[in-house]
DNA sequence: GATGAATGAGCCTTCATTCAT
DNA sequence: TATGAATGAAGGCTCATTCAT
C-alpha cells in the first residue's frame, strides 16, 4: 500500500466510508473495514474524526455543501422565474446522475439517526436562492401558493426519486424523458 | 405483568418492533428490547418468528398489505379516471395520516437490507388497479405519457412525503393544504 | 401422529435419541428435535426421565445391559478356554454388526461427560464371566499375563474398533477377514 | 494480569482450549471460559482464529503434526521390520505418556463434529513410513495379511487405550507391562 | 398422563474505541 | 502522526427445563 500524505488520507477514508455505506447499508461498513479499504490503520481515523458518527456526518455535509454548490451553478436570481427554476431542476439532476454514489449516500442518511438532525439542516440553508425564487413566482402569481415543503415535494423530489430508481438500475434517462419530467415538475407547481 | 394470550404476545411484538423501529432505527431495536417493550422474553419471540429478519419483514409485508387494503377503498375501476385517482389519493393519505406510526415503519424498511426484494414486491401487486387507471388515463389522452415510475413520483409520493413530514413535526395539515396538494399532484400528471 | 401407549412412548424417546446423537453427535441432538422425533410432546420427556443427562444414561445402561446378554449368549463356562473366548468373540462381533446404531450410540457415548462413570461401569460388571475365563486361562498357562484391561484392550477392543470402520463406511466383513482378526486376537493374548 | 506478548497469547489460547476441552469435553470449553483461562478478552481470541472451529481445528492439527513428528524419531526404514515396529511402537506410548493432555485432547476430537474431516486426514499422510513397513513385513513374509486398519487396530490402537487408561487413573506403567504389552502387540500381528 | 408455550441463562461473535509502541 | 493489537459491551440466537391447561 503506497505510503498517503495526510490530507490523502482522510479523503480516502471519506471515500471508502461512502463505498461502503452504499454498497449495503451503514450496517456494513465498520469501522475495521473502512479503514482497511482506505489503506489505513484502524486507530487512524481516530486522528482525523472523533468517532463513526462524526466521521459520516462530516461526510455527509461535505456532500451537501458539494451538491449545493452545484444546484445553484450558472444560476441568476433575476432571470425569470420559470428559467430559473429550470436551471436548478436541472443542475440538481445532472449532479444526481453524474455523481450517483455520492447522491445514493445522502439518501441513505436521510433515513439514519446517525446523521444528527443538526447535519440536516446544514444543506437547507445555501438553497436559500431557490426559496427566495418560489417566493418570487408567488408574488408574480406564477407560482402555486404553497408551503415550502409542498413546492419542494413536487417539484424536485420526484425528479431525485426518478433518478435514483433509474441510477440503481442502470438504466439511461433520455431526453424526452427528462423534458416530461420537467414537465411534469413545473405544471404541478405553477398556477 | 399480565399473562397474554398467544395471538396477543404476537401482536404485543409486532407492535414493539414498530415503535422501537421508528423511535431510532434499526440500530436501536436489539431482539432484547423488542422482548422487554412486549412483555414477553427473548425466547418467546423466536416461537413466533424464525428470526430478526423475519420478525421484521413479517411486520413490512402485512402494513403493506393493510396499506394496499385501505388505498383501494371505495374504488370503482369504472369511475372517470380523475374520480378515480381522487379517491385512491385521498385513501393513501387519509391512511398515512391516520397511521403515522406504520407509515413511517414502511418508509424506514424501504432503506434497509435487512427487508429482502421478496417483501419489497409483495405490495406492489395490490397496486395494480392504479396501474390500470393510469393506463386508461392515458389512452384517453387524460394522463400524461410517462412511464409508472414517473407518475408514481409525481402523484403519490409527494403527498406521502409531506403527510411524513406533517406528521413528524406534528402539525395539521388544513383542508385546503390537502386540496392544494390533490391539485398539483393532478396537475403534474395530467395532459 | 398416532397415539402411542405410554411403554410405547418411552422407547420412542429413546429411540428418537439414539438416531439423533449417532447422526450427528450430542450437539445435534437437542430435547425438542428428540421430542419432534418421537412423536412426543417437548414435556412428555420429563415424565419418563429426569433431565437429558437420565435419559442419555437410561439409554446408555439399557444398550450395555442388551449387549452383555448377547455376549455370553450359549457361553459354557466350563467349556476350554479357546473355544470359550471364541464364543464370546463371535457374539460380540455379530452384535456390532447386527445393531450398528446401538454399537455406534455406545462409542459416541464413551467420550462424552454427560454419560457418568457409575452408568460406565454397569456394562462391565455383566462381563465378569470372561473375566473368570481369562483368569482359569491363566491359570492354566495358555493366557498371558497381562491385567484386564491390556487382556480387553488387545483382545475386543481392536475387533469393536475394526467393526466399527467397517459399519461406517457400508462395507461388508469377509468371512475370511474375521478370522485373521480373530486369529490376530487370541495370537496376541494367548501365550 | 502481565501483558503477554503476541506469540504467548496465541499459546495461552491454544493451551487454555486443551485443558478446558480435556476437563470436562467440548461442552465445558465456551470461548468466554477459554478467554478467560487465556488471560485474555474474548475479543482478543478472534485475532488469532477465525472462531471457535478454527481454534479447534488449528489445534487439533498441530497436536497431530506433532504427534506424528515424535512417531517417526530415530526410524530407519531400513532395518529389520520387527525392530523398526518396535521404534515406532515405542515412540508413540512415550509420547502418549509424556504428553497425556494432549494425548487426550487428540482423542476428544476423534469423536466430534467440530473436527473437520479434513482436519482428520492431515495426520494420517505423515504415517506413511509406518504403513510401508507393514507392507515390507507381509512381502516378507513376517506381518499377518492383513488390511491397514486392522493392523492398526491390533497393534497400536490397545497400547494408546491401555496408555490413555493408565494416564487417567494415576498409575504408572511398569517395564514389564510395557514389554508384555509390545509382545501382545507384536504377536497379534506377526505371523 | 400429556401438552407445548414460555422462560432466561448462556453461547458465539462483532465492532467502536483505546493505547502502548 | 500512525499503527494495530486488545478490549469488552452488546447483539442474535439456542435450548434444557417448567408449568398452566
Amino acid at each position: 500500500m503506497v505510503r498517503l500524505k495526510t490530507e490523502d488520507k482522510r479523503e480516502a477514508i471519506l471515500k471508502a466510508t461512502l463505498l461502503l455505506v452504499n454498497s449495503n447499508g451503514f450496517h456494513a461498513a465498520p469501522m475495521s473495514k473502512i479503514a482497511t479499504n482506505a489503506g489505513v490503520s484502524a486507530g487512524t481515523i481516530y486522528l482525523y474524526f472523533q468517532n463513526k458518527e462524526d466521521l459520516v456526518n462530516t461526510l455527509y455535509r461535505e456532500l451537501k455543501a458539494k451538491f449545493s454548490g452545484h444546484a445553484l451553478y450558472g444560476f441568476n436570481p433575476e432571470a425569470p422565474v420559470k428559467k430559473g427554476f429550470e436551471v436548478i431542476w436541472n443542475n440538481i439532476l445532472r449532479y444526481k446522475l453524474s455523481e450517483p454514489d455520492e447522491a445514493t449516500f445522502i439518501e441513505q442518511c436521510d433515513n439514519t439517526p446517525m446523521v444528527t438532525d443538526a447535519s440536516r439542516e446544514v444543506g437547507l440553508k445555501a438553497v436559500q436562492p431557490l426559496y427566495d425564487l418560489w417566493e418570487r413566482g408567488q408574488q408574480e402569481g406564477i407560482i402555486k401558493p404553497l408551503c415550502r415543503p409542498m413546492l419542494y415535494a413536487f417539484s424536485l423530489f420526484p425528479m431525485i426519486y426518478v433518478a435514483g430508481i433509474y441510477t440503481k438500475e442502470g438504466k439511461e434517462l433520455s431526453r424526452e424523458a427528462i423534458d416530461a419530467a420537467f414537465g411534469a415538475s413545473w405544471d404541478a407547481i405553477r398556477t
